[in-house]
DNA sequence: GTTGAGCGTT
């Protein structure tokens, strides 16, 4: 074997690897588009489903509060029976408030029933449905 | 005395 050839196998292939690697790791991601963010549209108001049909207002208002200044509950009745139709709205000062108690809320089981939480849609006065820029991180950990 | 996916009043 000559010696070019030893000297290139003992030396620069290791030093070669070692560049590669440099390489790739200062490389830029590979025209990396984010995989279609499915963040989902996040507003302060908050569907909750599932609820018990002995859930109320209160006890709705006690479980969310924890998470945020809770500016309003609502809790959708049968106007005839007057029985809970088992679902409501809870609406916080802000998004975050929000997606933070969905996060924390949602699949919880309240009362024997779990809760489904998704962001309310729909009746939204006021305005579009507000995007968040930032990431919104939940600061409870339940 | 029952039931169980869903998006609501002024």
């Amino acid at each position: 074997m000559a010696l070019p050839e030893l000297l290139s196998r003992l030396r620069l292939t290791p030093l070669r690897h070692h560049l590669r690697r440099s390489l790739s790791a200062a490389a830029p991601p590979p025209d990396e588009h984010p995989p279609a963010p499915p963040q989902p549209p996040s507003n302060p108001k908050l569907f909750v489903a599932g609820l018990s049909w002995s859930a109320d207002e209160r006890s709705l208002t006690d479980a969310f509060s924890s998470f945020g200044t809770v500016t309003e509950v609502r809790i959708m009745y049968d106007k005839n029976s007057g029985r809970s139709r088992g679902f409501g709205f809870v609406q916080f000062s802000n998004d975050y408030e929000a997606k933070c108690a969905k996060d924390a809320m949602d699949g919880k089981v309240m009362l024997g029933r779990p809760l489904r939480i998704s962001f309310a849609l729909g009746k939204v006065r006021g305005g579009p449905v507000i995007v968040p820029r930032l990431p919104m991180v939940c600061k409870f950990n339940i």
